[in-house]
DNA sequence: TGTACATCAGTGAACGCGCGTTCACTGATGTAC
DNA sequence: TGTACATCAGTGAACGCGCGTTCACTGATGTAC
């Protein structure tokens, strides 16, 4: 468990009390990622690790809730962001969608923990802000109805509602990257990357066929 | 809350202390139904459930951990029978493939906090005694392995490895379950059965042209 | 048939834990005069 | 340039909570003699 900034930290000066709400965001991640342990990430967790005591936390954010909410929120933006990135590695737009599919896999599989905050936790833990905004809704989902009408309008795929299609792919990556990251002991095949690519191909291969 | 048996409970004869230990199962499972939430299932709740101190938990079982897997072992037993039971409902190897799908969708939903507990956990918080057996190991995916070959020996299916092919089916069906259970406020379709329908049929549509 | 005794099925009180959160405070820092 | 003062960024101690688990016990019940 490291420190965040400076091992013994100095209050901060007047008017900087704002820098410390960033750094206490990143050890709150980092927490997450390092223990793998959703309920490791704790008020009194959070301050130990930036450096601070619990109390000064509520300086920043109004409760635990907010602070997670927060860690959600800019997991999904990074999320959106590199799956954009993944797509725009074909010009073709189904293997565009492919990438799409296997880019979200990787990311659950590098990072079960945050994916599991993200899309297997009960709902309602986090705050009435969102109103089912962030989700998937917001950035990543959107852009893959859109990609799933260009294929259509390409031709690539037939005819059909792009939402119930979206929905189709999202389903079936979620699916095996849920099952790989909740049952890693179950006897999964060795090469996880084959299974991956097949699932993908399976549920396009679906859709084509519709 | 009700009490299981008897409001106030009087102690067991000598000899009938044994008819403790299912009522105490079935508390920790009625508990976990009605609650709807995993972490009100805790020794001293169960005890109150059962009209007993909670030390006395512990003359039937080691620990919470033992409980609760007790109450999944229950749970993946019943969830076999009922998948066998549904998939009896046609001859036709397909359509009997379908047919477990579906159950399997609409077991998740009816019963979300089990489903949740039996595959959205964290792993690890189960107990030595099962090495990977219980999960959908022993029974449900075995038995789904079966059907998936004898759709290839009916000609139904293409040859393909029965045991890919079988984990793209449960993927799928849970892909579609665990989002519907874990973002009940994402703006699903109002037509859960069709999507469902339409989620394992571009899977086995998938397969069938794999 | 009567009685001493071992056993069994629990009870009641307590342990230590970590948690989110609140409250009164402190002490350095900038600002107004 | 000096000083009183308000403000800001925290601190330290404590609150009440529910949890899993342990320990010494109790009192009814069956059994052996």
């Amino acid at each position: 468990m490291t420190t965040v900034g400076t091992g013994r930290r100095s209050r901060a000066r007047r008017g900087e009390g704002r820098k410390l709400k960033p750094q206490i965001l990143a050890a709150a991640e980092q927490l997450l990622l390092e223990t793998g342990d959703e309920e490791a990430v704790s008020i009194r967790a959070v301050a130990k690790k930036v450096g601070v005591t619990p109390p000064s936390i509520y300086m920043h954010y109004a409760d635990k809730n907010e602070l997670i909410f927060e860690v959600c929120e800019k997991l999904f933006r990074e999320l959106d962001e590199l799956f954009e990135a993944a797509a725009a590695g074909s010009d073709d737009p189904l293997e565009s969608l492919m990438l799409r599919g296997k880019a979200y896999v990787q990311f659950g599989l590098e990072h079960p923990e945050h994916y599991r905050i993200m899309f297997m936790n009960r709902p309602g833990s986090t705050p009435d802000r969102y109103k089912g905004g962030v989700e998937m809704g917001d950035g990543a989902f959107v852009h893959l109805v859109e990609a799933v009408a260009r294929c259509i309008e390409a031709g690539s795929l037939p005819p059909q509602d792009p939402l119930t299609a979206a929905i189709a792919l999202w389903s079936s990556a979620h699916g095996i990257t849920s099952l790989l990251v909740a049952k890693p002991q179950f006897p999964w095949p060795d090469d996880l990357e084959a299974l991956v690519e097949q699932m993908c191909r399976t549920t396009v291969q679906g859709l084509a066929h519709a």
